[in-house]
DNA sequence: CGTATATCAGATAGACTGACATTC
DNA sequence: CGAATGTCAGTCAATCTGATATAC
């Protein structure tokens, strides 16, 4: 019979238990998981970005450009504040990703102190590519759940993100 | 009516829809949602962590000595390889924490090439109390949500965990 | 002898801070 | 003038690698 083992963060919740039976630690479990779900899923995606010499932040500002639409630009100011680091990280990045021809940086026309970061054509190109294999990655990764397991991961998931969002804006 | 706006993921989702239509980007929202989750929690914690002049890492290494019972004893290679990290890592981590005598490092008895690592007093009463603020801090995170939902990602998470920790172990 | 344990020095990748010039 | 934009130099915390000594 499969599918009653105890998985890490049962015997974590247990020995808690064990040694301090006056705590309560069943939010352990979520958050627990949540942990060990995404530290377990960073190499099989990283895997992927490394079959198109990416890494998972190289991957991440392409993919912002790309998704944006024609003409795939976007401020730095953009780049960074929807991504969460610092200006200054985001200056390193843009000039890594300029090294490798992957964008471009142009004057914006309307603003002088501003520049638009544009993908390059050889930047559109790999990133094309590896979106798609990016997705069809995911897919194979999420393949052994079924449609309903999905779901419903799906929405609770959705539900603790509007959650999250809440407290993190507050 | 609150529930029915759409979150960041989704907008992402929909970015990806109109840009490439020719892709069926749906197993972007369970895993996207999983990492924006992660990424929203981890300074939630780190917070609460803080309190007591603690990281997340340092946490984890008292948190696990803490659990593992009296006498509150792990070797450096029991502890490295629990947290998928290096034995240069883990030896750095250990002269931080014996700088703060949070640790003690003893020899082990049964092994001249192996230490024993062991919670100090002061590391002992600092790691019990700061698990009963994070657990707290957990559960205050995840109030917002009712005790079915909670239940129902718990259900999900611990199905997705069993199918990663499957491929990651082949 | 070959393997396991822990440590160390050095290198690395990624991020941040604070100062700056420029432009709005 | 005060605020915003992007860049830069310098720093930092955390990790890994590879070499090493010791003991099994």
């Amino acid at each position: 019979m499969t599918g009653n083992q105890s998985d890490a963060v049962d015997i974590l919740l247990e020995q808690w238990h064990q040694e301090r039976p006056d705590l309560d630690v069943s939010p352990m479990a979520i958050i627990g998981r949540l942990g060990r779900c995404t530290a377990l899923l960073r190499p099989q995606l990283d895997a992927t970005f490394a079959e198109f010499n990416l890494s998972a932040w190289e991957f991440d500002v392409l993919a912002t450009l790309r998704r944006s639409g024609k003409p795939f630009r976007l401020t730095p100011t953009a780049l960074f504040s929807s991504m969460m680091i610092t200006s200054g990280t985001m200056t390193h990045r843009l000039q890594s990703l300029e090294n490798r021809a992957l964008i471009k940086r142009l004057p914006n026309p309307t603003d002088a102190r501003s520049m638009l970061v544009q993908l390059s054509a050889s930047g559109l190109k790999l990133i094309d590519r590896a979106v798609a294999a990016h997705v069809e990655n995911e897919r194979r990764i999420l393949a052994p759940l079924k449609a309903s397991s999905q779901a419903a991961l799906n929405a609770r998931l959705t539900e603790l993100l509007a959650v999250l969002e809440e407290l993190n804006q507050q």
